[in-house]
DNA sequence: CGGTAACCTGGGAT
DNA sequence: AATCCCAGGTTAC
């Protein structure tokens, strides 16, 4: 069922420009920082390189809407509507939108011949070039009304396909917290692999390999913030270290894997939970139908999807039918369109669309004063205003 | 199984 | 100024 048959053609992509030209002795770090410097003047700003198009529409590319909106907390906002990240391991580089709204690109990295043909092919593959996000959504939009006026709003909202390892990571980090203190915690993290240079007002590293992780303690982490999440990280690098295949092999196997099967093996390691484990599943492992269900897309399925759940809270159960409702809804790209469904959620997103399309909290105290809410509740977003349903 | 409390931290609201 | 609340949750009773 729900094969809703997404002509996803792949978008063609141009043969690489290829400029050589050869950069200027650029990284003036003789020394790499130390771990957890911030980077504060380092003007090397990314003038005057050459800028290649992807043959990226701003409908099939908003940058913006792609990268500071929490699929990854790796890439920097290095100039207006400019966002530079490392793909493929190492290739450092930077997108940007044209003024007609094209994305191009632009490699930082010391260009050791070759290599700029290695870092588009990653960079294709990271951003998902071969789906179409316009045939996509138009599949969902004539079944979803709400849905297609979002979308009119919020185009060019992707999916990437991030590493696994580096997604797993970013994503343990994430639970129960704030956008900015996730971003810090990666920095941290980051700041363990190899250097690759500065960009803008920030230093770049490779994300650190399994084994470079493996250095750090658990205290180290809680010094540098990381709160009980510090036991996860140490707790999940065992059990990747203790994989014979090798751990960061392991997880890219998943990817060859059905979507229940990925989340029970994400699931074994400490600190992957439901939601962690579909979000590494449809940002790194291909599972484009995964759902990741936090409190946000709880209550747009509450509101809009599964009205009959209102007042129930968010167990793995229930956690699993709000998933297959939006598979049954939007069919095997399902996890794309709670991508947009969630941005619509966030507050920073929220000037770009009409008041009417906010959903708003309901929380009129004249409505609610019955229903039990003040009483000191850890509130697991079990906001029951029909406590009997 | 479903409901709850504890778990770290920092910023904003009250 | 002191508290409370919340942030893309997970784990252990």
């Amino acid at each position: 069922m729900n094969s809703l048959n997404l002509r996803l053609r792949a978008i063609q992509v141009p043969p690489p420009v290829m400029k050589r030209k050869r950069q200027s002795p650029k990284p003036p770090p003789s020394t790499p920082p130390t771990p957890q410097t911030q980077a504060r003047h380092s003007k090397t700003a990314a003038k005057s390189r050459d800028w290649v198009p992807l043959n990226l529409t701003r409908e099939e590319l908003s940058l913006p809407l792609t990268f500071p909106t929490g699929q990854t907390f790796r890439w920097k906002n290095t100039a207006p509507l400019q966002y530079t990240g490392v793909v493929g391991s190492h290739h450092l580089l930077s997108l940007k939108h044209l003024q007609n709204g094209d994305v191009c690109y632009c490699l930082h990295s010391r260009s050791d011949d070759g290599s700029h043909s290695d870092a588009r092919t990653a960079l294709l593959d990271f951003l998902n070039a071969g789906v179409s996000l316009a045939d996509m959504w138009k599949v969902f939009s004539d079944s979803d009304a709400r849905f297609a006026e979002l979308a009119r709003h919020l185009g060019g909202a992707r999916v990437l396909r991030q590493d696994p390892f580096e997604c797993l990571i970013q994503f343990l980090c994430s639970s129960n917290n704030n956008i900015g203190r996730i971003t810090k915690m990666v920095d941290y993290v980051s700041s363990l692999g190899s250097y690759l240079g500065p960009v803008g007002d920030f230093h770049f590293h490779a994300f650190p390999t399994l084994e470079q992780l493996s250095l750090v303690s658990e205290q180290q982490l809680r010094d540098a913030g990381f709160g009980y999440r510090a036991k996860y990280i140490i707790g999940t690098v065992n059990a990747l270290q203790s994989k014979p295949e090798g751990g960061e092999e392991w997880l890219r196997s998943l990817r060859k894997l059905d979507l229940q099967d990925v989340i029970s093996a994400l699931s074994t390691l400490p600190g992957v939970g439901p939601k962690v484990a579909a979000c590494i599943a449809l940002f790194s492992l291909d599972q484009h139908h995964a759902v990741p269900v936090d409190t946000h897309v709880w209550k747009i399925a509450k509101r809009y999807i599964l009205p009959e759940l209102a007042g129930s809270s968010l167990t793995p159960k229930l956690c699993n039918r709000v998933a297959e409702a939006f598979v049954t809804k939007y069919g095997k790209y399902a996890g794309w369109a709670q991508t947009l469904l969630f941005i619509a959620e966030l507050p920073s997103q929220k000037t770009l669309l009409p008041s009417h399309l906010w959903t708003t909290e309901q929380k009129s105290p004249a409505k609610i004063e019955d229903s039990g809410e003040e009483v000191g509740k850890k509130s697991n977003c079990s906001r029951s205003i029909f406590p009997l349903l």
